[in-house]
DNA sequence: TTGTTCCAGCTTTTT
DNA sequence: GCTGGAACAA
């Protein structure tokens, strides 16, 4: 293979990145400026033109999406098989270190990743036993604080008592956390990277041979990493000038779950050597909408500095549309969807953006009363459904009597009369001797310590893990989870479930057996894990889709947080207010307004072609009805990029500065200028424009105590006064 | 053991 | 004002 095949297609600062020699380098890479190509064409060009074995690259990303893609696309390009590369999350690489080299690790060689959800049931459980008042330590926090000190890097033991009741209690928690953990060889997300990081630091052996395995580390996303995942990476590169890293400081937004942005400015300083390249032709966005994008994160202080362009036209202007209130939003939303879909367009071409998920609710309503399909993003994913994680509770206990937390969710799901008092006293015996929860419940019965019935209950439980290990001897990995729904009688139970919740419920136990049939094992290589192991491990690190049923032409609905990376030719960004986006939290603390401001940012340049941004002058929230203002974002984006929608109107008029006195008469003719009006909430008022007619007519009115408001008449009680 | 009632909480999410 | 979870009663 020639060089062209790699860098042709590149424009010049792609090619400059993806040619240079190596050292490392950080390359600014701004929305649709084709980041992933560039990682992708760099690691060919090290394979092909560099001559390095995939066996010496490393590459890192945040998502098993984002990871299988990477390899699908080195794959493809070389037309090669890139099985030797290491290609993978922070956690999933973790997560493999640390099975290789268990020992090293001090974790059992049987150590089981637990996923957030175990996590929470696992403090509780713990904060219960230890008697700590949930009410004044929340369990919530107890986590976060939990997890935001290993993304720190710190260990219970590394923190000094301030004498403070609340920190010695929360310290107390962390410890017992710990303790509990390791006993019981439970590994969360956090301990992942927080243990392959110290893993590597303490053993100068293991991390010399992979300092010398890995000779171009690569990572994505670099301004998401949090302190302990660029420790890591520092570890591994130290002094070897051969990390490159992808990343635009502009569209970090998950500050609050522990990413450090300045790790990019740290990268600059730890890195002298490196080489800096701008990617800032973007590839998706009309000229308009990255105008106006620019102008918008200019307001943030302390950037890097980017400025995105194309070579495309300029394109339509943003559409800006000040709705009456929620309803008339999501009502203006799904029209415009429609029109557009009736254009000859596809509704999956079409994405609605908000700021919080409840938002959701009122477009899925209107979506549904006009037929038009649409799927939700972000709910609980295939592997963390209630069902699902029943079912693998069998698995994990039947191959590993000691997961207590998969002894909790099974013991008495389906009920089998197995009581809170028989437990408690099970949990308590495994506190007193330190010992299972398993081996507890054996020793008890034993002993005869419990009622026939309560007996009688938990002997049918031992029967069906004990039976379920035997059948599962030799057994293929689907027939294994075919056992355990069928042992387990969990679809009778869910059978039972009322309406179609319980139906779903049964598809996706049967749907597991699939997946555990289409599960492809190929990198069991690691010896003393068997087949199942794996497909656990890969179950509790690899959630999997939130949907299956992706083929259908459906609208698009998600979080401005899981557009990221996406692209839609039709957006809106709806709710834009004071209070919901910014977030109410966030205005006033400025590092937190800025993330929101990037989050804007990220929401406006999924935009290919058109744009809108939407707000309501009054938003039903908590039960109350608020009057909020319009988001200062908006204010920030130059009236030149923006243009004002009037329903019916059929003029778009340009936004100027000054409000235009210009009015058309309204059809109905009974709101005359001038007009003296009486609102039930806003008070008196006097009418100064009336615009469209119909159901679509609105006033504007100046109301005495609430300002001007656009009012829209078939919706707003309005007194002629 | 199930159904009811009460009460807090209410951004964003991947692994 | 709604929802989900926990506490409570039958």
């Amino acid at each position: 293979m020639d060089v062209t095949a790699i860098i042709d297609s590149l424009n010049d600062a792609q090619r400059q990145a993806v040619s240079a020699p190596s050292r490392s380098m950080l390359v600014l890479a701004g929305a649709g400026s084709g980041k992933t190509r560039v990682l992708v064409h760099r690691i060919a060009w090290l394979i092909k033109i560099e001559r390095v074995s995939p066996h010496n690259i490393l590459a890192v990303t945040f998502t098993n999406k984002a990871a299988k893609e990477m390899r699908g696309r080195v794959e493809d390009l070389l037309n090669i098989s890139a099985r030797s590369m290491w290609i993978g999350t922070f956690h999933g690489l973790a997560h493999r270190l640390l099975r290789q080299h268990s020992e090293e690790a001090k974790l059992p060689n049987t150590f089981q990743v637990i996923d957030s959800d175990d996590q929470l049931r696992l403090i509780k459980r713990l904060m219960k036993a230890m008697n700590i008042d949930d009410t004044r330590w929340p369990p919530k926090q107890m986590v976060w604080f939990i997890n935001a000190q290993k993304d720190e890097g710190i260990r219970a033991s590394h923190i000094q008592e301030t004498g403070d009741l609340y920190q010695q209690k929360q310290l107390e928690i962390y410890r017992a956390y710990e303790d509990l953990c390791k006993r019981s060889g439970l590994v969360d997300f956090a301990e992942l990277l927080l243990l392959a990081f110290e893993t590597l630091r303490d053993n100068a052996e293991l991390l010399a041979f992979y300092r010398n395995r890995f000779q171009h580390v690569h990572v994505d996303e670099f301004q998401d990493t949090n302190t302990i995942q660029y420790a890591w990476l520092r570890l591994l590169t130290d002094g070897k000038d051969n990390l490159f890293v992808v990343g635009d400081d502009d569209q970090s937004i998950y500050g609050w779950r522990g990413a450090k942005i300045e790790n990019m400015f740290n990268f600059q300083k730890q890195y002298p050597n490196h080489l800096l390249i701008r990617l800032e032709q973007n590839y998706r966005s009309t000229g308009n909408i990255l105008k106006a994008s620019n102008a918008l994160i200019a307001c943030n202080e302390g950037r890097m500095g980017k400025e995105l362009h194309t070579d495309d036209g300029d394109g339509d202007l943003i559409s800006l549309y000040s709705a009456f209130n929620e309803q008339d939003e999501a009502y203006f939303v799904v029209e415009r969807i429609r029109k557009w879909v009736a254009e000859g367009n596809s509704r999956a071409d079409a994405a609605i953006l908000y700021r919080s998920n409840a938002q959701s609710r009122l477009f899925e309503e209107k979506l549904m009363a006009t037929g038009t399909p649409y799927r939700v993003y972000g709910g609980l994913r295939f592997f963390d459904r209630m069902e699902i994680k029943n079912a693998l509770a069998y698995l994990h206990l039947t191959a590993h009597k000691g997961n207590d937390s998969a002894f909790e969710r099974i013991i008495n799901t389906p009920t089998r009369g197995i009581g809170t008092k028989t437990i408690d006293e099970i949990r308590q015996l495994a506190r007193e001797q330190q010992i299972t929860l398993w081996q507890a419940m054996i020793s008890l019965m034993k002993a005869g310590h419990f009622t026939p019935r309560a007996a009688n209950a938990l002997k049918g439980f031992v029967q069906i893990i004990n039976g379920l290990a035997e059948q599962s001897e030799g057994a293929e990995l689907y027939q294994q989870v075919k056992n355990a729904i069928e042992k387990s009688s969990l679809i009778e139970f869910y059978k039972k479930e009322k309406g179609d919740k319980g139906e779903a419920r049964v598809e996706n136990l049967e749907e597991l057996v699939n997946a555990a049939r289409q599960f492809d094992y190929e990198e069991s290589n690691e010896e003393d894990q068997t087949e199942l192991d794996i497909f656990l491990a890969h179950a509790a690190l690899e959630a999997g889709d939130a949907q299956g049923d992706a083929f259908e032409d459906c609208v698009q609905l998600m979080t401005l947080h899981s557009a990221k990376g996406l692209e839609f030719p039709l957006v809106f960004m709806v709710g834009l207010e004071e209070g919901l986006f910014p977030s109410q939290q966030s205005v006033d603390d400025l590092a937190r307004l800025e993330e929101e401001r990037r989050l804007c940012y990220v929401g406006m340049t999924r935009a290919m072609k058109h744009l809108y941004m939407t707000y309501a002058e009054s938003r039903r929230l908590y039960g109350k009805e608020n009057y909020p203002r319009p988001s200062r974002f908006l204010k920030e984006i130059p009236v030149e990029q923006l243009q004002e929608i009037r329903l019916r109107a059929s003029v778009s008029k340009p936004v100027t500065p000054v409000k235009s006195s210009k009015s058309t008469m309204g059809t109905s003719g009974r709101y005359q200028l001038g007009q003296r009006v009486n609102h039930e909430k806003f008070g008196e008022g006097v009418v100064l424009q009336v615009d469209g007619d119909g159901a679509q007519e609105r006033v504007q009115v100046n109301f005495a105590n609430a300002g001007m408001k656009w009012l829209m008449l078939s919706y707003a009680k309005l007194e002629v006064l």
